[in-house]
DNA sequence: CGGTAATACTGCAAACTGCAGGGACGAGCT
DNA sequence: AGCTCGTCCCTGCAGTTTGCAGTATTACCG
């Protein structure tokens, strides 16, 4: 039987679609664009070209670089089209993983402090995330540096508008569960008390609480 | 070697805090919590209770129920102990993975219909999740049911407040990309041009373009 | 009296991750 | 001249996680 095709396979096979690349190449250009939509380790960035080699839908070939050999992979027609297959299948749904929201649904497991490093550990990662799109935006704008495809600039562009407003909305509600938290006396037994009542009211009602609610006292 | 606690084992040891569960019960409740923050398939969950036993942190018994058979995990003080150690460690950094946004990136490699199409689909995938949580805010508001751990209803509904606005930053997006996708002429070859520099100046300067620019003709 | 759904799991192959390891090269330091 | 450090360029392996198929009983509906 041939090695099945996931969708990791064809984020490859995409990348593979823009120009050649080693494989320490790809694993390099995937940290920087599917980490946002579809994050895989590299140990797989580097298994997946064989696999679509195997398949037909690259070739390989090997260069000398002064000594230090790399292995460069090139899609085939083959590849192309099984790209163009692959655009007309149903996707499979967003899924968000996120640690610390999960610490944040269990907090009454911890402290309030551990609470609160929780939500600035969020932060602080959320935050990373944010800059470093911003400045993969000023860098496309730079007379040496541009975009690496100018052509394909208005996808990665839109792409960036959806990580932005995702970071974004995390920011908001990271403020909002701060000023929450601040007049908890613990993680546990709050309960449904008058403010936590008022905001399911709000959210049964498909409202946002986030900056429309007075902060509590 | 013992084995090793993953945050899903955490995980699920933190749903065995709330109360005693049984295999069956306990993916049924996970799918119902975890989902939105740590989503992991009904096997795993089947089996790292389990391991939860193993390494002392919850106990079996074995129930009849009428022929059927049924196991019933507990926590045990130990659990509880490794529970509160888990709240000080660091937390991973969040991860999104939609294929919707995957094909998005690389929407040159189908046509204008597969981009529309994938957009569809990634709204009716939000809309499903963002309905079930409103409906769920309304279960908690109802006399007859009312939130399962009432002391607890703080956490799950400020949690819930985190999913609906990246729901609603989702759906925002959707509807941007539409109006931005409407324009082209085609997947490919849109590149750099005005409008696209337009907002990639924005975003450059961490503004959002998404309600704020006009749209486009 | 038969069919479908819900209850309540387990086994297995395949996908994926993290870490360790291993050479070759270039730059900078001593 | 020899040394370390960082970057290049991967591979092997053990362990985690997933998807699917399979099994067996009870409950409800027509």
């Amino acid at each position: 039987m041939p090695p099945k095709m996931t969708t990791s396979s064809y984020a490859v096979l995409a990348i593979l679609d823009l120009r050649p690349w080693s494989g320490y190449e790809l694993t390099h250009q995937a940290k920087r664009s599917l980490r946002y939509a579809w994050p895989r380790s590299e140990r797989l960035l580097y298994s997946e070209p064989k696999k679509l080699v195997r398949l037909g839908y690259a070739t390989v070939r090997k260069e000398e670089v002064g000594g230090r050999s790399r292995k460069v992979y090139t899609i085939t027609d083959a590849g192309r089209e099984a790209l163009g297959e692959w655009a007309s299948t149903r996707t499979s749904p967003p899924q968000l993983e996120s640690e610390a929201l999960l610490r944040f649904l269990f907090a009454d497991s911890g402290s309030l402090e551990d609470l609160g490093r929780a939500l600035d550990e969020l932060e602080e990662d959320v935050g990373e995330l944010h800059r470093s799109v911003v400045d993969l935006m000023a860098s496309y704008l730079d007379e040496d540096e541009g975009h690496p495809f100018p052509d394909r600039a208005h996808l990665s562009v839109v792409f960036a508008v959806a990580q932005l407003e995702l970071f974004r909305a995390f920011e908001r509600w990271i403020e909002f569960a701060r000023s929450e938290a601040a007049r908890w006396p613990d993680t546990a037994g709050v309960g449904m008390d008058d403010r936590i009542r008022a905001i399911t009211e709000m959210l049964a009602r498909d409202e946002s609480p986030v900056g429309e609610l007075e902060p509590s006292e």
